[in-house]
DNA sequence: GGTGTTGCATCGTAACGCGATACATCCGGT
DNA sequence: ACCGGATGTATCGCGTTACGATGCAACACC
């Protein structure tokens, strides 16, 4: 099932480049880690804070449609329906309708969803802060 | 249940911090959804390939136990337990005993997968070239 | 040599994202 | 003004996966 056209760019990679590879991965799953740790601790899932943060940090705006969410999420869009469904039903999140398109929903944060939001992202700036190097990317500058 | 002794440490966050956070966050879900989409053409899990390359890039070495990868992959040790016998049936790792301690497994790489990994790996470099200072954590060095 | 600790493994369970599918709304061409 | 395709949201059933609880063997220390 390989595909043909994905052929890599460059030369094999060294015993350090796996590491560094690795040492991004391990970084990454720490952050989500701690992440996950933090919001299970104020009663939301790591999706729902993905969700909230997504719509409160989206470019120029305080709202979002779903379609947009899928796609800062990197979800399908019915994964983002049953996660603002059941975002709404923890009174996080809430719907109303879009002003000038009535397909589409904006979804926006309650007063309560705010609230929480303000809290575990600054708990998480904090732990960004904390982690500093460790989650840069590598480099390939050899 | 909010946790009383983890108070943020520092001002509240502005809307540009929000949306700093939520970049980066962003970022991480497509680079993680790449990394998905890549190895599964491949026929491997996102799990099995963080797994390989768990091993192949564990410092100084290219073996690992059941719970150094446990603490690599930011997962429980049963869950790596399922995770390397899932792996073991596809070829791509193998146990074999602990040269000093009988409980403990060294967990290798068979030549199956350490062909796909170097494969992967290099197309995950490529990725990282690609999305360059997308990655980037955000700072508040304002 | 007994007692606490460490490491690996098994079983049942719950959550989550997905494919397949359905339906309403928007838009462009004639 | 209409009709076909595209877009946006929603529902249902399913497979995968990480987890808690539990068990067992091997080590370490006094």
């Amino acid at each position: 099932m390989a595909a043909p056209d994905d052929a890599p760019g460059g030369p094999p990679l060294s015993k350090r480049d796996f590491e560094a590879l690795a040492r991004f991965r391990f970084g990454i799953r720490r952050y989500l880690r701690f992440s996950e740790e933090t919001v299970r601790r104020h009663g939301l899932t790591p999706q729902q804070y993905q969700l909230l943060l997504a719509i409160k940090g989206f470019p120029d705006r305080d709202w979002a449609t779903v379609r947009e969410l899928a796609d800062r999420l990197q979800l399908r869009h019915h994964s983002v329906v049953e996660l603002v469904n059941r975002a709404q039903g923890q009174g996080l999140v809430d719907r109303t309708p879009h002003p000038t398109d009535a397909r589409a929903v904006r979804v926006v944060l309650t007063a309560e969803g705010e609230r929480i939001l303000a809290r575990l992202s600054a708990l998480h700036r904090d732990e960004l802060r904390r982690q500093d190097t460790a989650l840069f990317p590598p480099t390939w500058e050899g």
